[in-house]
RNA sequence: GGGCCCGUGGCCUAGUCUGGAUAAGGCACCGUCCUUCUAAGUCGGUGAUCGUGGGUCCGAAUCCCACCGGGCCCGCCA
């Protein structure tokens, strides 16, 4: 939960009590540039009343009220403006006393953010980078509301493709060189092998029979492929940022018995075809197991999150849309037939595809997430030198290197996780307009002009302030409302399109509102202001994995 | 056949949940501003029947219905 004053919540109140008909969806942030909160009065209107009269009620009841500079009434909307001193003590109180804006009260409800859990058969492409952007970023999100948040990663080494893997290596590998690179070929290699050759197939399902009966070999080859792979995926996703807290491996539930207790405790709605068991939902059959009694994803992934409701109160999944039945039927068997509400919800989003098509780590017709690092931070270099030849060659590195991580993460959060998207390189390179470099480089700017100014800003006073450092005001006060929203829709974009509009109002202000040569009053005034849109650009930035620079 | 998602200027998107002020940004294009704090920036301009057709409503990009186009799913794969 945060803490800020909230005038927007403190005007709802006192309109609820003037009006009886009067809901909260009437008083929202203008979006129109006509007021900072805006309440429409159709509603209230739907009587016999009048404007005249609804807005002179307003008036008499707000009258006095300190915090708010002037009310307007304007065609069907009486428009609140507050005035700059109140917007600037509610910052300045949170930051003195808690150093954040806005404080927050630590939630004792725990959550899991599962997210990647990609099969650990080659490196990360980036059809399945949103996976991991996405979720790491809605787990900032969450723990900077105040929830404790674990973030997870469920390794599959007990599906078909993880056999298929081994058994490839086995063939095709030295026991001395299983590096990512031959697995990869080994993996694609068995693949093309078993369009003509129906043998392996056998034998692959040989690996999965031995690996689910714990046999030793088996086990510990597969754990070394896939943690093999695993590493590298984990030291790719580090490069931009992200690191998982929690690792768990599918076949520790088999195991442990606990997809046996699964099947008990769903004994009454599961029927058998063959030796496999199934249950029901309308007329879909969903297998729990095979005929040779080897468990399905399906089961592994119920014991899975049953061990995440004992841990956590909540468990968020992030799934490509792909996965979005396998979601509603999961939900369908807590609901329904384990009678668990309400603990799980999903994130499903759209592959991002080339424009030749979609990505196939079997096909090989990927980008790399290590590629498109490379490739990004190649082409910042070339920015960077251009722009800055004074900087040394460590600075260059340290800088291209923040923007390229940046500048990749932005692009992918920005975005509605459910809107297809197509990778272009002319996109992914290009660092102007919407982007986090832009973000990145008015905060540079701030940055450069407290260096030069000191950071004095005593007793500011807040009378004759310009219209852009006051629209800057307002939108560093209104940080909580989006984060708020955030953090209950489970949208990350929302905060990137916070940033962007915070940053093109500071350009503003940039611009309007010299700092170094004002007079003593605006400037301590000024370096305020300053002060505040730094701290809620580095606590904004943060939750989005964007990493910002005194000096770019 | 059934289900889900997406469709907004030439291109990429925000707004859709919760209907309300001239549909908001970016890219590209044309023009402006570096003797005020970093031009990865600023300001202005050209450019939108909000996929199509109905309906509800005082009011629809937003809600409902139908259709069209693109994606995804309906496996003893994950």
């Amino acid at each position: 939960m945060l803490i800020f004053t909230d005038y927007l919540k403190d005007i709802a109140e006192k309109l609820g009590k003037l009006f009886p008909d009067f809901d909260k969806k009437d008083l929202a942030l203008d979006r129109t540039g006509h007021a900072d909160f805006t309440f429409r009065i159709f509603r209230v209107l739907k009587g016999k009343r009048n404007p005249e009269d609804v807005f002179a009620q307003v008036l008499k009841d707000f009258q006095g009220m300190d915090y708010i500079e002037r009310i307007t009434l304007e065609g069907p909307y009486i428009n609140f403006r507050l005035n700059a001193e109140s917007l600037a003590f509610s910052i300045r109180n949170e930051l003195e006393h808690k150093g954040m804006f806005p404080d927050i009260f630590q939630d004792p409800e725990r959550i899991s953010v599962e997210h990647t859990s990609t099969n650990p058969t080659g490196p990360i492409h980036i059809g399945r980078i949103r996976n991991s952007i996405l979720g790491d970023s809605t787990a900032r999100i969450l723990r900077r509301y105040g929830y404790r948040v674990t973030t997870q990663y469920f390794v599959n080494d007990s599906g078909r493709q993880v056999a298929s893997l081994c058994t490839g290596a086995r063939k095709y590998c030295m026991e001395d060189s299983l590096t990512t690179e031959n697995l990869l070929d080994a993996y694609r290699r068995i693949h093309r092998e078993m369009e003509e050759n129906d043998s392996l197939e056998k034998e692959v399902q040989e690996v999965m029979q031995l690996y689910e009966a714990g046999e030793e070999n088996t086990v510990g080859y597969i754990r070394k492929i896939c943690s093999v792979i695993l590493d590298s995926i984990n030291s790719s996703l580090r490069n931009i940022g992200i690191t998982i807290d929690d690792y768990t491996w599918e076949s520790s539930f088999i195991r442990t018995g606990d997809t046996v207790k699964v099947l008990d405790s769903l004994a009454e709605h599961i029927k058998e075809e063959g030796g496999a068991k199934y249950i029901t939902n309308g007329d879909r059959k969903i297998f729990l197991t095979r005929s040779n009694g080897t468990s399905l994803y399906f089961l592994r992934d119920i014991a899975y999150h049953l061990y995440k409701f004992q841990n956590f109160t909540w468990s968020i999944d992030v799934l490509g849309e792909n996965h979005k039945d396998h979601g509603e039927q999961l939900s369908y068997v807590f609901e329904d037939l384990m009678d668990i509400h309400e603990r799980i919800r999903f994130m499903y989003y759209s592959y991002v595809s080339l424009e030749s098509g979609s990505m196939s780590t079997r096909k090989g017709n990927t980008v790399t997430l290590d590629e498109l690092l490379q490739k990004t931070i190649e082409e910042a270099e070339k920015v960077v030198r251009t722009k800055r030849p004074d900087l040394d060659e460590g600075s260059v590195k340290n800088i291209s290197e923040s923007v390229a991580v940046s500048a990749i993460r932005f692009s992918i959060v920005r975005l509605n996780a459910s809107k297809q998207m197509i990778f272009r390189w002319g996109e992914a390179l290009n660092f102007e307009g919407d982007s986090a470099p832009y973000i990145m480089y008015a905060y540079a700017r701030a940055s450069s002009i407290l260096r030069k100014t000191g950071s004095d800003s005593n007793n500011p006073e807040y009378i004759n302030v310009d219209a852009a450092e006051r629209d800057l005001l307002f939108r560093l006060y209104c940080y909580p409302y989006f984060l708020e929203e955030a953090a209950n829709k489970l949208k990350p974009e929302i905060v990137a399109g916070y940033l962007l509009d915070l940053t093109k109002s500071y350009s503003e202000f940039y611009r309007a509102c010299p700092v170094l040569t004002a007079d003593e009053v605006t400037k301590r005034r000024r370096i305020e202001i300053l002060k505040f849109y730094r701290k809620i650009v580095e606590d904004s930035t943060d939750l989005l994995g964007i990493k910002i620079l005194e000096e770019m």
